[in-house]
DNA sequence: CCAAAAGTGTTCGTGTTACACCCATGT
DNA sequence: ACATGGGTGTAACACGAACACTTTTGG
């Protein structure tokens, strides 16, 4: 392949993740934070810079596999981040997705690359390298509108869930109370959902039913 | 400013713009023809390689002023295209926005780079470059969906102009039509439209009230 | 006086909201 | 037996959908 383009007239492009779930009743923010740039100490959304060969897909699973040892993150785009300012070491613009995923079912892992790995409360956010918070308050804004019109709790929500796990999970990151009756009416005539044979016990209650999704591929309707 | 990426390694980053307006009745998109790159015959959006010292918005203005001789376009990020085979002649991915204009207020310009410029009806395009047709439908699509719920229309219409061009217009880009009474009293509950003390008379009939928006910036309202 | 588009209210059905009690289990 | 969360129905209200005639102008 032929490239034309003289080395320092062109950015460079970046693809950050910022990967979402809500582990112990707080919706988090996976987070890194490298011992080697110039950025020490501070924290960033898993990412790296795209490669020719590479689309921005094949970039993300790529990046979020080196600085997050996570696979099958199934990310959407949220934006594109171009400001001059916003890499101060270099002319870099981001290209940002927005991914889901259960926290109990993945298990973190710190590489050599970098002093820690966590979940963080997007209430809670450290100090952010680059324009990452900035990206960050966007995908949670995004997280909150599709909340209402999609089917995308489902990557947060085991295969297997409750209602009321499904309502936990509304309330907490819309940050808004609903009535049981009405949001199980709601999301129940929907036809989204299936219920399964099993029950989950566990608490000291009556036992709930479980049910799953019967398409996880993404769909749009009116769920709120 | 210092850049350390390789020449050959990296993609390099183009803006793209989907600009619409409503002409003859017909939802159009501003396309360029170039006599110049490998492309021949083939028609695309107006576009261009981002600079180093440039925001995505700076580049945006500079290839419209460029390509199309458009100022003061005011667009929206669409979403960022990264296919490996998207560009055939070279590695680029392309950050694409989506603006609405009215095209009575502009002239187009014709520059000595281009065999044509023209304003197309989106249910005729013809053989367009690179993955424009792709943009060109997300384009549509989120145009569409951003009529329902913001103020978006302003930008496609005069300053003022009669509830019936508003819902004219509302009817040509989704394709459905409206019950006079029910838009008009939908519309005019949201309190965005001002009453001018103008008339807009020029055809056989009854003169209809001008109105214009309170606010041009936009603004998320349930429209319809 | 005729054609053309502007302007205007009411009814009906559907969907959203508000609200309180009994049930099944574990301890 | 009691504490815990699971599960259920109905009435009031708001909102969207359907629907037809009169008014004002230009020709």
């Amino acid at each position: 392949m032929k490239n034309k383009y003289d080395r320092f007239q062109f950015p460079v492009v970046a693809v950050d993740a910022a990967i979402f779930t809500v582990k112990e009743q707080k919706l988090c923010v996976l987070l890194v934070q490298t011992n080697k740039e110039e950025y020490k100490g501070f924290w960033a959304l898993p990412g790296g810079l795209m490669q020719s060969h590479e689309s921005l897909e094949t970039t993300l699973e790529r990046v979020v596999k080196e600085k997050a040892n996570l696979h099958s993150v199934h990310g959407q785009q949220l934006a594109t981040y171009g400001d001059p300012e916003r890499d101060p070491f270099g002319r870099v613009i981001s290209v940002a997705y927005l991914a889901l995923l259960n926290a109990d079912a993945r298990e973190l892992k710190t590489t050599k690359d970098y002093d820690d790995i966590q979940w963080v409360s997007i209430d809670d956010l450290p100090k952010l390298a680059y324009d990452h918070r900035r990206i960050i308050e966007d995908a949670v804004e995004r997280l909150r509108s599709k909340l209402l019109y999609t089917n995308i709790a489902c990557h947060i929500l085991p295969e297997e869930f409750t209602l009321s796990e499904l309502q936990n999970l509304y309330e907490l990151i819309l940050e808004k109370e609903f009535d049981k009756r009405n949001f199980r009416k709601k999301i129940l005539a929907l036809g989204i959902l299936q219920k399964t044979e099993k029950m989950r016990s566990g608490s000291q209650a009556r036992p709930a039913a479980l049910y799953r999704f019967s398409q996880k591929a993404d769909q749009e309707v009116e769920m709120i």
